[in-house]
DNA sequence: TGGACCCCAATTTTT
DNA sequence: TTGGGGTCCA
């Protein structure tokens, strides 16, 4: 039992506990997918049939790193176990069991913006108050019922739902699902809340098929537990019942997503549904220095509600944690990058050792700027992820066409997409048809000339046969063969190759990689089934980074702290410390939701191992206005025995944030001109350099630089000082670069080759 | 029917 | 500021 032997003695002991219910309490950076993986493992080792494991994650990327990583203990068996995400593991139990609930087991799965147009659809046909009837809120208000396993029926008959809506003046928001869901089941459609919800009712109304899964899930183990909603813990309950042989894993305080609908409940009241329940906790911390574990545990001190535990480090000391005061956004991301640039030029550290975390998507702009005139590459991990581009889900809208014809939102999608003459009026008297004539959607189209006026007919019937054509291609073709024939016959290739602009261009090239991804698919030979419908089933599953190009690439990654939840980096930057920006404005109102930022903040200080920085600007650009900021109470939070204040950089002559740096005509340029690369993954290493420095060229001793002096800049070029000031770490030279202009330069880290 | 223009809203987001 | 969506007009 060789791979026991790497473990401390509580992991050891939560691998070797297979029966019976187990709960591990995994504090951050404790081993905790070891634990998992080696968990698995063992049961296999101890011949428990891998057809009988079933493993739940919340991320793709979990699921397939903790599948390889028991291939190497246990090897191809591992290939039998159920592992996936909560969502694909029900999806593919739903599409064999579907047809009992009354879906097609082609069932469409529509994501979120599926969802949501349909969504503003009906709230437009029954011409509600489009901004009282706000798309996200209903839409949250809708999901949090699902999640919750509250029908429509129930929603309109719990009188405490009702109150609440009235109450707001929405109280037809119950009407609204319940037309949501009908809509859904008529297009063969699930959202994403309803896999886990069908499967709910699936396991409520069908015993049999409950017992089946009994049986077959002999083992259960679910990742991530403080993050499962009540229709998640449902599910797995219900499926443990038999055996009990349930392992949970988590750690209450890295719950992030209770806004999603996640119920730290779940995580904190285990024991009282297995009162026999084995707890193991794993509170040696591997990952981080004491400094950083400690800052962490003062933090997370505040919260009230939690799981005892003491996460300990045995790692060094460690430095202690920064803090960088800036005066605006702009200053905090030229700090930022400043210190990573002199870190990894000093050090000699990877840059991909370096991770900025912010609370929203919006910090990232000052913080690539700055990055980007130091040229530090980088990569912004999140925003749109390579499936929700439109032209890969307008392709995709076809290939959904195809095979479930009666996906409404797929036909709205593209049933004029590329151009084809079919207009707002048409589509809608084509719904009004379907209505009264109580047929689908698709019906209607395939008899156009019944229910249309002669000028709409025609176009919309060669719609109809466009789309028969592919249906019956796909009978006698593979998956490649059909995709590019509906890329081309759709027309839709054509429409982006016409576009010459650079989007367009990328538009195009996204296609191309999508078609690419589909070739390999049809080609590969470690599945039996590999069809264009198959190929179809998982796609609104997939995110981000089910898609990354170059993941080994030596960038500075850039990301939200809940996409960095699960990701460890030496050096860290926790940025925008500021009230009301973390924590956030939309916090502030209620103990919980506090407590859910504080336990963000935790996630991404514990990102750390080695280095930890915190920074915030006193002001900051917020929406297009200027705005002034506080400091972040988390920050108080923090013992100030393991801070380093460190402000220095940022006094300056003015705290006139407009006037904190002198801008030469080039930065104005680079500043405006914001190249919009549109790959989900973007380098800055892909922009040309300003200047190639002379060959063998390395930075000069710069104490003895004095005014006067010609220099090359690595990226700026050939330059004279015309000024120096300040005092001695902090001396800033003003030099006159000959192609770029003046430009201020601090000499502890401008790189620069003194020529004479 | 389609393009130009205006207006509003605006966290986080494993699926 | 950005973006998506809606409105207006040719």
């Amino acid at each position: 039992m060789d791979y026991l032997d790497g473990l401390n003695p509580s992991q050891r002991a939560a691998v070797e506990q297979t029966e019976g219910p187990v709960m591990i309490v995994a504090g951050a950076g404790s081993g905790k997918t070891r634990v998992i993986t080696y968990r698995v493992a063992h049961l296999i080792r101890k011949d428990v049939d891998p057809f009988n494991i079933l493993v739940l994650t919340f991320t793709n990327k979990a699921a397939k790193e903790m599948r390889e990583r028991i291939m190497k203990v246990v090897g191809n068996e591992a290939k039998n176990i159920w592992m996936g995400t909560f969502h694909s593991v029900f999806a593919k139990l739903l599409r064999v069991e579907s047809t009992k609930i009354g879906y097609p087991s082609n069932f469409t799965i529509y994501d979120t913006d599926d969802s949501k147009s349909l969504l503003r659809a009906i709230i437009k046909e029954k011409q509600f108050d489009e901004k009282l009837y706000n798309v996200n809120f209903v839409y949250n208000r809708i999901s949090s019922s699902k999640n919750n396993l509250v029908s429509p029926a129930a929603y309109l008959q719990n009188a405490q739902i009702q109150a609440e809506d009235f109450s707001t003046g929405r109280g037809s928001i119950g009407e609204i699902y319940q037309i949501y869901a009908q809509r859904c089941f008529k297009a063969g459609a699930m959202d994403f809340d309803d896999l886990l919800y069908k499967t709910n009712v699936l396991l409520r109304e069908h015993p049999e098929v409950l017992y089946k899964y009994q049986n077959k899930f002999k083992y259960l183990m679910v990742d991530e537990y403080q993050d499962t909603n009540y229709s998640q813990y449902l599910i797995v309950k219900k499926l443990a019942a038999n055996n009990e042989n349930i392992c949970v894993v988590g750690d209450d305080a890295q719950s992030i997503y209770a806004f999603r609908g996640a119920n730290i409940q779940n995580i904190l009241n285990f024991e009282k549904d297995y009162p026999d329940l084995k707890v193991y906790k794993l509170e040696q911390n591997y990952r981080s220095t004491q400094n950083i574990v400690n800052v962490a545990n003062s933090i997370i001190a505040n919260n009230k509600n939690q799981l005892k535990k003491s996460v300990f480090s045995e790692n060094e000391t460690g430095d202690k944690i920064k803090v960088y005061r800036a005066f605006s956004d702009n200053e905090e991301g030229k700090i930022v990058a400043e210190a990573i640039a002199q870190e990894q030029a000093l050090k000699g550290s990877k840059y991909h050792d370096f991770a900025i975390l912010y609370r929203t998507n919006a910090q990232s702009r000052a913080m690539e700027e700055a990055l980007r005139k130091l040229n530090v590459p980088y990569k912004i991990y999140g925003g749109l992820s390579f499936y929700q581009r439109k032209e890969i889900k307008d392709l995709i809208a076809y290939f959904r066409l195809t095979f479930n014809p009666n996906d409404e939102e797929a036909i709205k999608r593209i049933i004029n997409y590329p151009r084809r003459g079919i207009g707002d009026t048409t589509i809608e008297r084509i719904m009004i048809a379907a209505d009264q004539n109580n047929l689908t959607i698709w019906e209607i189209i395939c008899n156009a000339h019944k229910y249309l006026d002669s000028r709409s007919s025609g176009s919309v019937a060669n719609f109809a046969l466009l789309i028969q054509s592919f249906q019956v291609m796909t009978k006698t073709h593979s998956a490649y063969d059909t995709a590019l024939h509906i890329a081309q016959h759709s027309t839709l290739l054509k429409d982006l190759y016409s576009d010459k602009s650079v989007e367009g261009l990328s538009r195009y090239e996204n296609i191309q990689e999508l078609l690419n991804g589909i070739k390999e698919f049809s080609e590969r030979e470690d599945i039996e089934e590999r069809s264009l419908d198959i190929f179809m089933q998982d796609v609104a599953l997939l995110t981000n980074d089910d898609n990354d190009k170059n993941p080994d690439a030596d960038t500075v990654s850039l990301m939200t702290i809940h996409s960095a939840k699960g990701l460890e980096f030496d050096n860290v930057f926790v940025v925008g410390l500021e009230e009301n920006l973390f924590p956030s404005q939309m916090s502030l109102s209620s103990r919980t939701d506090l407590e859910e930022e504080r336990r963000l903040f935790y996630v991404g200080i514990t990102r750390a191992g080695k280095k930890l920085t915190l920074s915030y600007a006193t002001s900051r650009y917020r929406w297009g206005t200027l705005t002034s900021c506080e400091p972040s109470r988390f920050i108080e939070e923090i013992d100030a025995r393991y801070l380093e204040l460190d402000f220095k950089q940022a006094q300056k002559k003015t705290d006139n944030p407009f006037l904190d740096e002198e801008r030469s005509p080039w930065q104005q340029k680079e500043m405006f001109s914001k190249p919009k690369p549109s790959s989900s993954v973007r380098t800055s290493s892909i922009l040309p350099k300003a200047h190639v420095p002379s060959e063998g060229f390395s930075p000069s001793d710069t104490s003895g630089l004095q005014v006067g002096m010609e220099v090359e800049h690595e990226r700026f070029g050939f330059g004279k000082v015309i000024n120096m000031e300040g005092n001695k770490p902090d001396i800033k030279a003003t030099i006159f670069f000959k192609d770029l202009g003046q430009k201020q330069l601090l000499l502890k880290f401008a790189k620069l080759r003194i020529i004479k």
